[in-house]
DNA sequence: GAAAAATACTGAGTCCATTCATTTTTGAAG
DNA sequence: CTTCAAAAATGAATGGACTCAGTATTTTTC
């Protein structure tokens, strides 16, 4: 058997990134650090090392579970989404973005943004942008649900137009994580006036 | 007077940016240590540093002189861009995507985005996300240029559109960069596809 | 259940970006 | 030409992410 080095396992790593949760939050990513998160969760530096292969990649790990998050709950609007193509749009747009900062500081996005850029070869990164693939498939597949139903002109190539969406909000999420000032409200007005010409687009 | 203090500083910083290039290109960014940067420009590392705040400074000092030129060379097409909406947009953002690999490594580019997003307040990132700013800019004149000629409908707003466009080509450019393996050629087919169907939106 | 093998933990040590107290160079004033 | 103040250069010291040789613990084998 080898049940005790499994659970131990489990435990460490989750307290490790309990550790870091707290401590990112608490005083910022770049002011933790990694001889602390190890105090914290109770293992010596070289331990942390052997759940995480960087520092960057617990960040990572704590991101990814919020993405997974925005993920699913975008998948509950999926099943029934509002017949105008514009505003199922904004509605799918709106959930993801009122979630991205109810766990995570701007700072947390921006660290972790860079991070999948930088390295994006990391084990950790490339989870990242799977999830950022699955999250463009999801707008993609909205528009095909809505071109299934009769809301959305059929002869449009949803795949095309559901990336290009997604790609606009990803980039205007970059923006407003580089601008500390920028209130929510800002960007998501920003995003429903970019996301209507195409929305319109669709309408049949 | 105070000439030679002048000159020996434009002289020390460029020198700095010629060494620092060269180092970046040869071993890559993260092997060229600021003591070797500085030991192939004649200073130490203490004056290394009253020229550029940190190691990513320089990296950006020479990204941005990059996107400069990408700007300019768009400003030439902007003068007698050709007729089609579709081409037209085509043509510009070939230009953008032919300049980006002359001087600059997919690495030196991954870096210097990560950096623009994780410290956006330097003085170089301002720089930068000015220059982004000005590279958007350019791609809603080309479209309100094309309104003018009669080539695009005048009752689209053209800020938006091009705004989207140009944060479509970002994210794919983003996307490239992060992926050594992909092709320019790959690139550019799949911006041209997703330029396409706001392109077609604009014609008269 | 003892010994051997496999696996995991540990923290002192390394590397490198960045800082700062000190020294050197420059320009101005008399 | 000196003298002095301002500006710039210097490199040894600092701090923190990451490594690795040694130690401890768990699992397997007989």
């Amino acid at each position: 058997m080898s049940g005790l080095r499994q659970k131990q396992k489990t435990d460490r790593s989750s307290r490790i990134l309990q550790a870091a949760n707290a401590l990112f939050r608490q005083g910022g990513y770049p002011a933790a650090r990694i001889e602390d998160i190890a105090a914290a969760a109770g293992v010596s530096v070289g331990t942390f090392y052997n759940y995480f292969d960087t520092k960057g990649d617990v960040l990572l790990a704590i991101v990814t579970l919020e993405v997974a998050e925005v993920l699913q709950a975008g998948e509950a609007l999926l099943t029934n989404p509002p017949p105008d193509a514009t505003a199922a749009l904004d509605a799918l747009f709106a959930g993801y973005l009122d979630h991205a900062l109810v766990y995570l500081s701007k700072e947390m996005w921006r660290t972790a943004m860079a991070l999948t850029i930088e390295h994006p070869d990391s084990a950790f990164s490339a989870r990242y942008t799977r999830l950022d693939a699955l999250l463009t498939e999801q707008v993609c597949t909205l528009i095909i649900r809505l071109q299934q139903r009769g809301n959305a002109r059929p002869d449009l190539d949803a795949r095309t137009i559901g990336e290009v969406l997604f790609n606009n909000l990803n980039m205007m999420f970059i923006a407003f994580v580089k601008d500390d000032a920028m209130p929510l409200a800002t960007l998501k007005a920003a995003v429903a006036r970019q996301t209507a010409p195409l929305a319109r687009l669709l309408q049949p």
